[in-house]
DNA sequence: TTTTCATGAAACTATATAGTTATATAAAAG
DNA sequence: CTTTTATATAACTATATAGTTTCATGAAAA
C-alpha cells in the first residue's frame, strides 16, 4: 500500500522550510536562546525585511514562537527537535566526505604500487 | 561562535532534495526495493521525463544508486537513513495533530460548563 | 507634535525549478 | 532495415520564492 500523498506533502513541505540557507542561520542564532528581530538580524547579517519573512515563514510552520515584549518582538525556538534534524544530516555529510578521503587514500596506494 | 554557513549550506541543500512530494514519491516507492523506471512510473503514476530528471537530482545528492541492467536501469535507496528522517518529522507531525485536537476538547468543554 | 526606533507588509525583480513536449540514443524485436 | 522499448536530455512554460526597496504602524523619546 502506498503511503497517502497527502501524509507525505505535509513532510515535503516541512523539509522545504528547513531547505533555505537563510532559515537555518536564523534558527542557529536562536539555538543560544530567545532573541528579537534586531538581535538576529546583526547575528546573520541579513536585511531585516527579509528576516522578517523568514520569521513570519518559520512561525507558520510552527519552528519558532512569538512574543512581543515592550518595542520588540522576541522570536524563541518552538520545536527544539529540528536541530536533531539538522545535526543527523550534518554526521550523514561529514560521514561521507570522510569515506570519499579514505577511498582517495586508497587510490593513491594503488598508484604508487 | 557561529556555526560555519558553508556547512549549513550543504545541510539546506540536502533538505532541499527532500522537500519535493514527487521526490518522496519516487523513494517511497523504493522503500519496498530496487526498481527500473518503467516500475517507479507506473507506482508514482507520474510522467517518464518528470521521474528522469527526479532520480537524476537523487542519484547526484547520493540518495539513490543507478545500475543498468539489461534493458533498463534500476534504482535503489543508497541511504535508507533517508526513511528515518521523514518518519520523525511525520511523527512530530501527527503528534502536533493530536496535542491540536485535545486543545479542541478541553475548549469544548470549557464552552459547555 | 515631531522624530526616532522596531517591526511588519506591499510591490517588484530576478532566479530556480517542476512539469511537459519533443527529440535523442541505444538496444532488442520483428 | 524498421519498429518498438527503455531511458535520458533539451527546450519551453508556468510558478514559486528569495531578496530588495519602499512604505505602514505604533510606541517611545525629544
Amino acid at each position: 500500500m502506498p503511503l497517502p500523498p497527502a501524509a507525505l506533502a505535509h513532510v515535503a513541505d516541512y523539509f522545504k522550510v528547513l531547505s533555505e540557507l537563510s532559515r537555518l542561520q536564523v534558527l542557529c542564532s536562536l539555538k543560544s536562546g530567545s532573541k528579537n528581530v534586531t538581535e538576529i538580524i546583526e547575528e546573520t547579517g541579513l536585511g531585516q525585511a527579509n528576516v522578517s519573512k523568514h520569521l513570519k515563514i518559520l512561525a507558520q510552520a510552527g519552528i519558532v514562537s512569538r512574543t512581543p515584549r515592550g518595542v520588540s518582538v522576541y522570536y524563541e525556538i518552538a520545536e527544539p527537535f529540528i536541530f536533531d534534524l539538522c545535526e543527523l544530516v550534518g554526521d550523514r555529510l561529514s560521514l561521507r566526505l570522510e569515506e570519499q578521503s579514505q577511498q582517495l587514500k586508497q587510490l593513491e596506494g594503488l598508484r604508487r604500487a
